[in-house]
DNA sequence: TCCGTCGGATTCTAAACCAA
DNA sequence: TGGTTTAGAATCCGACGGAC
């Protein structure tokens, strides 16, 4: 089922949330289920987010846990990521490298590059000893063992950032959870409507006649489990076209700096990786220096700090302090918030003017 | 396209700490 | 004393630039 056309796609391993194209009618629910009983709340049930009114866009956390699943039914765990295994000691070429060694000898990567004969282990330099530390922080486990990764550091959870509403909107109270609702980004174009697009659209290809939120509409979660009440859609306000390009803008900026990389679609948290780097001759040499010094006795790394500022350090600084150019061109693409991404000629399936608990059992 | 280079994330592991 | 925690040290992923 593809996604309608203003959702966002769920993150990495996450199935679809979005499962029906026409809200499930109650009468026509589990065929096994017991006559008039409503299926466990255990049961794998989704959160099903109805589609913004249209020129709206949820806007997600982009660190959000678990979204868009229900205060407690566990989102599925994207398949853990392999570790990485290592050897006990790279050979001393591999090392210098920085590239995968294996356990024999010669490894692998000398053989092929014909350094077979200077394939050999690397001495492990001693830890040093008598180094003190400061006292243990107890990691709270359950019986089994496990890890409570809240209990830690101070038990308390780190709560998604919060995209800074446009100008004019009001911040969403504190505590309500995603997502809501912002109008669209500076520049964006709605997807042509179609005969699919039962948004309200016009259906001549004019763009869809843009709604805003009342500050009712922050934080609305269409809460869909079993047992949940029922919750009213929220009023749609329409008003004029205006989504003025400067207060746009400025959301547009304001939100974007802190989570661009989740608005780029790089919300794994790998996302860091895909830094560019500069390779400064000069950083070259001196981080080459840098990392030679490891090897050095330890007489010399146990220099106090200020020995320590060597020039790898100071090539190092200069690299990272490249001044950034302080105007930014105007954006054509709009990736203004957190969780907003383009999508592809929608799909809007959520038709009708009250919202259904959308229900999708695995 | 291949290869060298290297920043930094990830992993390993030994020393320090702490409870029993 | 043995298990746990911490942090130093090593490995190597992945991105870049240069050579061919």
């Amino acid at each position: 089922m593809p996604y309608a056309g203003h959702y966002p796609p769920p993150p990495p391993g996450y199935p679809p949330f979005y499962a029906y194209s026409v809200p499930p009618d109650p009468a026509h629910h589990d065929p096994n289920a017991p006559n008039g009983t409503a299926p466990p709340a255990v049961a794998p049930f989704y959160m099903a987010v109805p589609p913004p009114p249209p020129g709206m866009f949820y806007v997600l956390p982009p660190s959000a846990p678990g979204y868009p699943y229900p205060t407690g039914v566990p989102a599925p765990q994207p398949p853990p990521k392999q570790k990485r295994k290592q050897v006990k000691m790279a050979c001393t070429n591999c090392a210098s490298a920085c590239k995968r060694c294996d356990e024999a000898r010669p490894c692998e990567r000398c053989i092929k590059y014909g350094l077979a004969e200077t394939c050999i282990d690397g001495v492990r330099k001693e830890r040093k000893k008598g180094i003190k530390r400061g006292p243990y922080k107890r990691k709270n486990r359950t019986a089994s063992g496990e890890e409570l990764p809240s209990a830690v550091e101070g038990g308390e959870q780190q709560a998604a950032p919060v995209p800074p509403p446009p100008p004019g909107y009001p911040v969403p109270p504190e505590g309500y959870p995603f997502p809501y609702m912002y109008p669209p980004p500076m520049g964006y174009v709605p997807a042509p409507p179609d005969a699919q697009h039962s948004d309200g659209s016009p259906p001549n290809g004019a763009p869809p006649q843009p709604f805003y939120p009342t500050p009712a509409l922050y934080g609305y979660p269409y809460g869909a489990y079993p047992g949940a009440p029922p919750m009213p859609y929220p009023p749609l306000v329409p008003a004029p076209m205006a989504a003025s390009p400067n207060g746009a803008a400025k959301a547009d900026t304001s939100a974007s700096a802190p989570t661009s990389a989740a608005t780029n679609g790089a919300t794994s948290p790998d996302a860091s990786k895909g830094k560019k780097r500069s390779r400064g001759k000069n950083g070259d040499e001196s981080s080459r220096a840098a990392k030679k010094s490891k090897e050095s006795p330890p007489d010399a790394t146990q220099q106090p700090a200020n020995g320590a500022t060597a020039p790898a350090t100071v090539g190092a600084v200069d690299k990272e302090q490249q001044p950034q150019p302080q105007s930014q061109p105007p954006q054509a693409t709009p990736a203004a918030y957190p969780g907003h991404v383009e999508t592809n000629p929608p799909v809007t399936a959520f038709s009708g003017p009250e919202p259904r608990p959308l229900m999708a059992a695995m």
